[in-house]
DNA sequence: CCGATATCAGTGTTACTGACATTG
DNA sequence: CCAATGTCAGTACCACTGATATCG
């Protein structure tokens, strides 16, 4: 059956009006359009976050990947082992502290980001096509506000 | 171990940059307010939205809170159920179209609404602190024109 | 016969928790 | 002894799918 009914009737003013039901409604939009982005063809999950963490601070630690891409420390281990699989990072022990590995991008994962950077894009221009460009840039800084403020906690 | 890390590091530009990644990052923050917020005390998952489409829309099949909602179909049953049996709504089969069941709001249920409401209200405060009331109100207004938008489809 | 409805069972994904061993 | 790290197992939740029965 149609989970998703083809047409969605006016929600209540009680939600429509409050950002927290905006945002996880259309946060679960997002996730739709994401995994029809992807398909299957984009694959590793979460790879595109860890490979723009490494590529932008280089070499790092599984639990500072985590820190840095909200992705649980549970899931970096299959993760990366799915990256190292697919050649696009590395994981080795750290000689400084044997409690860590250390994981690089390689110049496949740098390539592979390059390749899903405009697809990214693409979905942002969807979700957000009945803004102007005025109006997208706001949105982004308001929500890097709010995303900055409740991670510093 | 700890989960969610005390400190998160900053972002990559990659992430940071893109609405997608922050409204996505930032639902799954609202989801925790809300889990702490309702504890186990609130208590019927989704009954809020569900009693506000009721009050606002009056008596409704439960496909068309399905669509007023986004809340799944699959869910409305158990969410209806719930609220039911804690007196807040009652299911009737429509006598005009023996398919439907016909789902109305009670004294208690409008209550218990008004209980919520506050609630509801200092999540979204506690939210949006970093945010000017002008910005607050210009953040709700960009979401609801995404929302729409993407619910239209 | 087609479409919508209500219901239910099952699946896949993901966040989170707790445990454990290792090391600083 | 305490804190951090990497790993794994288990739980809970939720979106989605598919099936079935009922009815217009």
């Amino acid at each position: 059956m149609d989970a998703t009914p083809i047409a969605a009737a006016a929600a209540p003013a009680r939600l429509a009006g409050r950002p927290s039901w905006l945002i996880t409604q259309t946060a679960a939009h997002v996730h739709r359009m994401m995994a029809e982005a992807f398909g299957s063809a984009g694959g590793i999950r979460y790879g595109y976050a860890l490979l723009a963490a490494l590529e932008e601070f280089g070499p790092a630690s599984q639990a500072s990947l985590s820190r840095r891409t909200g992705v649980d420390r549970s899931y970096i281990v299959a993760a990366v082992n799915e990256l190292a699989a697919a050649g696009l990072a590395e994981r080795a022990p750290d000689p400084d502290d044997r409690r860590r590995n250390v994981v690089a991008i390689t110049p496949a994962g740098g390539a592979e980001l390059r390749r899903l950077d405009p697809v990214l894009d693409r979905v942002q221009d969807e979700l957000l096509a009945p803004l102007s460009q005025d109006e997208r840039a706001q949105l982004a800084r308001l929500m890097g506000r709010v995303r900055e403020y409740q991670a510093a906690r």
